[in-house]
DNA sequence: GTTGCATAGTAACAAATGTTACATAGCAAA
DNA sequence: TTTGCTATGTAACATTTGTTACTATGCAAC
């Protein structure tokens, strides 16, 4: 573990401080489509990512759901940081979406360290910077794009993620992250493969140039 | 000043930080409609809000815009803390939507009181966890609802921060802020007025019951 | 192979939103 | 009062997105 951990955190953290991350955090290794934290859930303890990806959705009530973003290698969960102060209810719904390695840390430590660490602090800091920044691309998104320029986004940056040309999505799956229905992407992303940006196979679909 | 900063802050900071705030800060009071921060525009101090109100709003490239939230007494701007790492580029408009009290703190205080005041730490991230929940619950406007439930949304909220049954703005305004066009809030307020649950007037709009 | 199920393709239509164009109304300055 | 400007009302139409319903296809279990 201290190895992953130094690979990941050693140019942040000073040692004393990745000394204590390793006496006091759990480690966890958790395969593809691993659900992390569900929407209503009580958040004891904040995740530190040291390999993999995890996918960040937001529900409501009537069941839409919304992809809000990915966090990769270095990336902590603003929305559990936040979970530290107040309402400590989830917000969010976490799922991996690669095999995902990650250090789970007791939030009491999080509020001690960042007392005591000024690298820590930066850390949290520049967390909830990066967080908000994917949330207010997230909105611009939604709120400027058409949906076909939403779909191509949503492949480039899954592509992304994944380092992979190849998404292994069906069509209802990407039509609940982009909250619309399956008939619409099916519709789009024919129109994709017609202008051969695009291939479509059954349960996955390769990018030939975006 | 320091009378305001004590009614607004006193049972949030120690002593001592008010004091420091108080002669650090640059107490400053602008009238309805000023422009404080614009996009692109690089930061040198963080405002806390004192009295009024602060519309925070998004613009892209191509001139569109987006309301995102409302900032009150208490409340800080989380894209200015942000700014103080990294890019220190403005991502957003802020326009004071009443006449506004509010201090500004040069971004090296901000820092140092980061180590030093608890308090101080915890306002921050106060604030990082509101201004994500108020992204959040933007998210879910554009996502989740059809443009006449956000519009009924956005006409409460701006009674609520305005604290007047009036609404002072035209429906190119709202337009604006909803990033859509004037003739669809026309047509939607129009039903609304026909529901009676507003009147429709020059220039104002009356909340008769929501 | 045949069956069954999940996935994808597609047409036809419905609803929501956006656009254009023009008419009307309110208000203030000349 | 007339003029001019801004704001609002409204029709007609275009586009985008969502829905329903049905077909076709791929794949695996039998």
């Amino acid at each position: 573990m201290i190895q992953d951990l130094k690979n990941s955190y050693g140019s942040l953290f000073e040692d004393a401080l990745l000394e204590e991350i390793n006496q006091f955090g759990t480690y966890k290794d958790v395969p593809e489509g691993y659900k992390l934290i569900e929407i209503g859930q009580y958040i004891k303890s904040m995740p530190l990512l040291i390999s993999g990806a995890i996918k960040i959705m937001r529900d409501d009530d009537d069941g839409d759901e919304l992809l809000l973003y990915f966090l990769e290698s270095g990336d902590t969960c603003a929305m559990t940081l936040t979970c530290c102060l107040g309402t400590t209810k989830s917000e969010i719904r976490a799922i991996s979406e690669l095999p995902t390695k990650l250090i789970m840390i007791p939030i009491e430590k999080m509020e001690e360290w960042t007392g005591k660490y000024k690298s820590w602090r930066n850390f949290v800091f520049e967390s909830y910077h990066n967080r908000l920044m994917e949330m207010l691309e997230t909105i611009d998104s939604i709120a400027f794009l058409k949906m076909d320029e939403r779909l191509l986004k949503y492949l480039r940056d899954k592509s992304k993620i994944t380092n992979d040309d190849t998404i292994y999505s069906t069509h209802q799956e990407i039509a609940y992250e982009l909250h619309t229905s399956r008939v619409v992407i099916s519709r789009l992303l024919k129109k994709l493969e017609n202008q051969e940006k695009i291939k479509l196979n059954r349960n996955n679909i390769k990018i030939i140039s975006l």
